[in-house]
DNA sequence: CTATATTTGTACGTATGTATG
DNA sequence: CCATACATACGTACAAATATA
């Protein structure tokens, strides 16, 4: 299955051999690689290499090690989500402001809306419904997880059945998830959040595509509103200081 | 709600904290790390842990490592075309066809191009004109490099100053390019965009926003139109994991 | 060509977390 | 609840490869 090899560096070649075994459909999502011992002997490398092999496999998103009894290195379920992270910080800490975000979503919701109005299920309003519903309970509870909110971009953009959009929306909720949570939105926010939410709802319901675009553009320029109204409000602090500085 | 980090691998904590120190500017692209041995003094840990960290920022892009008298670990420029490509194998992976391609181009050329038309400077023209030069020339001279064709695209992109939107545009061309290589679409294609460009370019010069929007929407739908009959003619499906398929 | 600094790789140990009987 | 086996996590010491000056 894997081959012994001498090249650049020995770990990133490993790092490859199992990528590519991975996109091959060879090792597949749930499956378990050999333990550190056993690939020591298959790629006849120290268990230091195949440590930073694994760990690179590892920060790609590729893989999840688990340790203690029945542990080990796990195949995982392809998702971007972790790179993505990654960057999405970085993004944020750039000269990117929320108009630049509000924007891209300006140009992308209401177009979403107004397709899934068309193809939407019986399935998928159910799905929406019970985001809107649970929404509301945390609201209500005062727990309110705004993860939620952006739960119900992303049905939606699942129901245009374009993967790149699916990626595009999930990165950009991402994005303002993050930038929510710096500016600490309130209860006040929120609400407003959730009956733009329900109005966008109703119209899809009736498969009213106009009014779904119409109450999501309205919806994105709300949100813009608000948040550019608690940014000047709050200074925007930065995050905590790195232990870093002893550079 | 705040993701509680509970890093119990060291070897994260310190890509972390490092991670963060480049985010911050503490670390800026072209600094040299301490050497290892100096890292194990300062984060007091032994080697092998220090260079998992090591090695997680390196594939992920934001630090160089170089071996050798006065080498060590270098912070990178901060490009997002590494993350870029990781994203763009992802949505390969993904059964994605040129429909998903052109719907997002759909959405979001015409806007851009329509934006474009109100910010163009002198010096933005004069880019392009240059580029459309270019692409002229090497389709005469049959070296047809479609990479100009595209960089056409990223100019107008950038026109927007919008970080987000630049990334995606990068993004979505960066998918095509992959496309057309794969199709190997012909000369008398070549020819469509050269003119399409053309057209674009005129509108854009007279600042004639709707032309451009008009122009640019005309010209994303007969890519389309070209590239799903040259896919047909040859029969190349859909894309697939044979994508990966050269060891 | 010869030092030298630095990463790269090896070998073997202990510590820690986790499932299981 | 406890003991035990398993697998990763981490530590130490040393040898090798390699790029630079």
């Amino acid at each position: 299955m894997f081959q012994s090899v001498k090249l650049n560096k020995i770990s990133e070649n490993i790092t490859e051999q199992i990528r590519e075994a991975i996109f091959h459909g060879k090792l597949k999502p749930g499956d378990r690689l050999p333990i550190e011992k056993e690939l020591m002997g298959k790629f006849e490398v120290s268990k230091g290499t195949i440590r930073e092999a694994l760990r690179s496999l590892e920060v790609l998103g590729f893989v999840d090690i688990r340790k203690g009894a029945s542990g080990g290195t796990f195949v995982t379920e392809v998702d971007m989500n972790r790179v993505r992270d990654y960057f999405t910080n970085y993004l944020l800490f750039q000269n990117l402001s929320l108009t630049n975000l509000s924007e891209v979503r300006l140009i992308l919701e209401p177009y979403i809306a107004e397709k899934a109005a068309r193809l939407i299920k019986r399935e998928d309003l159910k799905k929406l419904e019970e985001i809107v519903e649970q929404s509301e309970d945390t609201l209500n509870k005062g727990t309110s997880n705004k993860i939620e909110f952006h739960e119900f971009h992303r049905i939606l953009g699942n129901i245009s059945g374009n993967p790149i959009l699916i990626f595009i929306v999930d990165f950009i909720e991402g994005l303002l998830i993050d930038t929510k949570n710096r500016l600490g939105a309130g209860n006040d926010f929120s609400i407003k959040v959730l009956n733009a939410h329900k109005r966008i709802y109703k119209a899809l319901s009736k498969r009213d595509a106009r009014g779904a675009r119409i109450e999501m553009a309205k919806h994105v320029r709300e949100v813009e509103r608000n948040l550019v109204a608690i940014q000047k409000e709050r200074r925007v602090g930065h995050y905590s200081r790195s232990v870093f500085g002893h550079f």
